[in-house]
DNA sequence: GTCTATAGTAAGATAGAC
DNA sequence: GTCTATCTTACTATAGAC
């Protein structure tokens, strides 16, 4: 486990050089233009240590784009389970809490939310990133489940495309505040598509 | 004019066999993994004669998704139109009639759809796409304003949303009963996104 | 307008020392 | 594990003849 995911030491630590690097880099300049010079350099790193520690270009946009993905999802099933301490029981309810945790943090690490939904990633990265959102929606929609019927191909598709594309949007706002309420207006949206 | 867009000759039809190569050739591969070189000799022309009709790859790109995006439009706008004339009045019937269009228009041009919704475009197309289908939503939008109130940010973003991602849904199925029956569902869930 | 041949360039990836 | 230096490969774009 130590040569795969080592938590400290100076391994783990030029991962995180990397990867943190890789994230200023690609929101800066997106996949294609980007350069594993510029990586490494912002890393204070090597090529060969890139590649010692990577795949290759492509490998580290998607390991960024992985370790978003887990933290936006445990924000979703923080909010969810909050509010269902909360004494919160409706589906639909509990849905668009979720949403709105993920819409939280699309605004807390909006350099990547605008990455990744830019486009521009490597080859197959935009069907890769469509399943995983499909994923965790139809995941979402099944364990929420509206009375005891699921929801239709359709809605889901439908939900996560909304629940993605607001997060764009979010992620574009010149200030909290109107990231906030432009939030709002796409929770009331989702709520309204869910329920039938 | 002649120069810039001749409607027959040699000229044209080398133009015309390009675009028809590129469209297989991008199709097939995507925008990075295609190469010059395979649409060029798809068209039976030569990489200078590419270079005289186009600016480049990109350009060539550019063009295939402009032609397609005003057929597209066009067949939207007579969808629209002939619900008009066959006595629809109510905006959001005439907008989903339009949205109908629109998707017919993708089952039929299935290999473009899929191109452009895939992602990978050249470096900044996917915020012109972007910008393009929501300006061709905001249009219809205020075109078709419910009552005299005109729909919300948050609402025509996610028309835009809908309407693009069921024209990739579309696109992707494997017959025309399947891709009637979900277009379907999604013009149900657009014109209850429409209504208030 | 069209073609052939070539140049220029950029960048991702590897080999091997420390 | 990390680094430097190199390589090699591929492809866009141009120059100039027909």
């Amino acid at each position: 486990m130590t040569t795969t995911a080592p938590a400290s030491g100076r391994s783990a630590s030029t991962r995180g050089s990397l990867l943190s690097a890789a994230r200023s880099v690609f929101a800066a300049s997106g996949f294609t233009e980007a350069s594993v010079a510029d990586v490494v350099a912002g890393a204070g790193a090597s090529v060969g240590s890139l590649y010692h520690h990577f795949g290759g270009k492509a490998d580290l946009y998607l390991a960024l784009f992985e370790e978003y993905s887990a933290r936006q999802e445990e924000r979703a099933s923080a909010a969810v389970r909050a509010a269902r301490a909360g004494g919160e029981r409706d589906p639909v309810a509990l849905f668009v809490a979720g949403a709105r945790g993920y819409l939280e943090g699309s605004w807390a690490e909006r350099d990547l939310a605008r990455l990744f939904l830019a486009g521009g990633g490597p080859p197959g990265f935009e069907l890769t990133a469509r399943r995983r959102y499909r994923e965790w929606t139809v995941l979402n929609a099944s364990l929420l489940r509206v009375g005891q019927q699921p929801w239709g191909d359709a809605v889901v598709l439908v939900l996560t495309t909304v629940v993605r594309e607001a997060g764009h949007e979010v992620a574009v706002c010149d200030d909290e505040q109107a990231a906030t309420a432009l939030a709002d207006e796409f929770l009331d949206l989702i709520a309204r598509i869910g329920r039938r």
